[in-house]
DNA sequence: CAGTGGTCTAGACCACGAA
DNA sequence: TCGTGGTCTAGACCACTGT
């Protein structure tokens, strides 16, 4: 029904050439004037065949550089609860750098917290990697007071923040995440280098102790082509874990 | 850092203009060539304008009528569980159509309901509407045997078969929710009435009874401008449920 | 039919990256 | 510097919607 436009047939026809292997990840496509020459297009509609392409994180534009397959990256589940693993357990770990920083709380984060103005926090902006390609994207917040200690800046996935913090929780622990699909920010888009058209997954998920106080606030940026949450209700399920 | 381009100028005077109340809500834009010549720029140059707006669900655009303004929509929170609630209660309900088809499991439905090929399924194909325009999308199997009987073909929201089902299900059932953000499929664009760039929330929610056979299964589709997702992890939060 | 958006062209000129 | 992508122009022609 919908009149096939040239973009369409280009998209599909390179999407074919890659998906095929004609084209390999990483490798560089011909230049966007060879490209549509060949197809007989004038540059407009080749480059919209191609931000197809970028909207589907199947190709990364570089400046001055060129069109590139990207390498199809690691699908990830986070699990609710805040353990983030990925599809096959027996693939080597994402390799995630941290970076701390100590600051006052301001804005929006005194709300996520439920602390008061001022008050020092401690941020964890994790960046993971899969090889030389940026992952997905988790910023960390923790009441100074509350923070540990000895966090390594750089580590394997299983290792990182995120587990060194679920350790540190106290048992009685209650978890609310809130899940929106939307485009990156130009930041984001820029440190993951997607496209800001590919839909991300935003998590942010709060932990609170028993007496309802704030003990760790996270936001995640999960890209939509290689990463879903999943969550299981449990009206018997804790008791049930242990039969896996 | 970024050039600011003619295309954000104007999508940003634009969205003023929209935001502000200058124009309302439902009422049509001046056609594209006329507001070409008044920004004084080339007509793909103001449909790529256009174009970020339809993106942010900001304006509707309708061939050989126009572009339109769109009525902001209301913000649903889907509660994992399965019980979808709106923001404020003490707005009308949204209407609900829905449409009954029986069919027989094939591929993919025999997988995600856990049947043999070819076992009758009831589909429930749910839209919302909040007020003319369509809201959101849910796609519910059933195993024939199990599907209610009465379901009405119309109905506010908390009547709905969601709630209808859900009331049938038995105490002690097994939710798995998994939650993925895509774009839209074209058919999912054109029954929602959106830009197929627009981020969608995707979630595919299992319901099992205690033997592990599968109760119930949902395709949702909630747009990311007027929905999100919230779970909560319960340590012991069945109990403290009360409190609130 | 007139008015609208949908797609495309064949260039122009600017900005970035590598050498 | 040269080759790359980024943005834009000033049209053309087609398709859909209404009268």
């Amino acid at each position: 029904m919908p009149p096939i436009s040239r973009r369409q047939v280009i998209a599909d026809d390179l999407r074919n050439q890659i998906s095929s292997g004609h084209i390999e990840a990483g490798e560089r496509l011909p230049s966007e004037a060879q490209l549509a020459s060949r197809y007989g297009v004038s540059t407009p509609t080749l480059r919209n065949a191609l931000a197809d392409l970028q909207t589907e994180g199947l190709v990364e534009k570089i400046h001055g550089k060129g069109n590139f397959v990207r390498h199809r990256l690691r699908r990830l589940t986070y699990v609710g609860g805040g353990i983030l693993t990925q599809a096959s357990p027996t693939t080597e770990p994402l390799h995630v750098t941290v970076r701390t920083n100590h600051l006052r709380a301001q804005g929006p984060l005194t709300d996520l917290l439920k602390v008061s103005a001022d008050s020092p926090v401690t941020e964890f902006r994790c960046l993971s990697h899969e090889g030389r390609s940026p992952h997905s994207l988790a910023c960390i917040y923790v009441p100074s007071d509350l923070a540990p200690a000895n966090v390594p800046s750089e580590s394997p996935w299983s290792e990182g923040v995120e587990a060194h913090l679920s350790a540190h929780r106290p048992p009685s622990t209650e978890i609310q995440e809130t899940l929106t699909a939307r485009h990156p920010t130009p930041e984001e888009a820029a440190t993951l280098r997607i496209s800001s058209a590919l839909a991300v997954l935003a998590i942010k998920r709060v932990a609170a102790d028993s007496n309802g106080r704030v003990i760790e606030a996270a936001l995640l940026v999960l890209p939509g082509d290689r990463a879903d949450a999943t969550f299981t209700s449990n009206p018997t399920t804790s008791e049930r874990r242990a039969e896996g």
